[in-house]
DNA sequence: TATTGTTATACTCTATAACTATA
DNA sequence: TATAGTTATAGAGTATAACAATA
């Protein structure tokens, strides 16, 4: 596959990002998903469930087993919101918050040294354009939408 | 998702691409898998299932199915290797041909419209990068293992 | 005996729709 | 009636191992 399909590459890459991050989750006892829900309640709590599918990229019916697990081993909590008892607002334990740090921090330097000679700066260019393109492909109304 | 995770931000961009171009594939009756087998060909026929199986990153029990339906199309051959039969060597007919360079060309549009602001020459910035990240990875002994 | 391609099997994941409780 | 979350079920996809043909 030396073709210079976009997709190709973006498939392939993630397939390599992913071999190289698995043994770091699985270590800490997570799966993927596990992590990437973690990692999106890193910055806030979510508000409901579905949202928190939504910026996931996850299924809501899916989602439900990741907290399922999350919540038994104490990393997340969900709490019924007072104002509309159908809503369940997810949070981050402090034991998450500690196993979400460890797990970026050593992710984070895995990523440092796929990218190698390449350095901080261009790294972060390419980054910002993955931001960009994900941008524009939804003002061009390719949705985004969940998957396995 | 506004972390910036790199596994994060390629998988989100990838649904995005995949999005943009499962219509083109659906048109040409072709599923996801059966194009990349097909893309791979074009540069050249495979010497053995085996070595197309590695090339494109897929398992190959599961590439059988695509070939079977390819063939049934008349857009791929599987003949016999003389030299030893237990090998197949697979080719693209000229209707397979055909059929790739339509779709080719209707992916690469898609993708320059993705891009677009950004110009032909930060896409083929974007993407040189994205080769050199892959090829760190394998030098890295990060497996690209193949994935349904 | 080892290897290529194929088939068969059980297992997991996914999509859909029903269900419960709140509103 | 409508919505958030959950559960159940059928279908699709996946991994593993056995198999046939060839070396």
């Amino acid at each position: 596959m030396q073709s210079a399909d976009l997709g190709f590459l973006l498939a392939r890459l993630l397939r390599v990002v992913i071999a190289a991050e698995e043994p770091i989750l699985e270590r800490a006892g997570l799966q993927m998903w596990d992590y990437v829900v973690l990692a999106a309640l890193g910055d806030g709590h979510a508000p409901t469930q579905a949202h928190l599918a939504t910026v996931t990229g996850r299924d809501k019916t899916r989602l439900i087993g990741n907290l399922d697990r999350l919540e038994q081993r104490g990393l997340v909590v969900r709490t019924p919101d007072p104002r509309d008892r159908r809503n369940r607002v997810v949070a981050l334990t402090s034991q998450g918050k500690t196993l979400l740090r460890r797990c970026r921090t050593a992710i984070r330097a895995r990523e440092a040294e796929l990218f190698g000679e390449l350095g901080q700066a261009d790294q972060a260019a390419f980054e910002q354009t993955l931001v960009h393109l994900i941008a524009s492909g939804r003002n061009l109304g390719w949705a985004d939408r969940p998957e396995g």
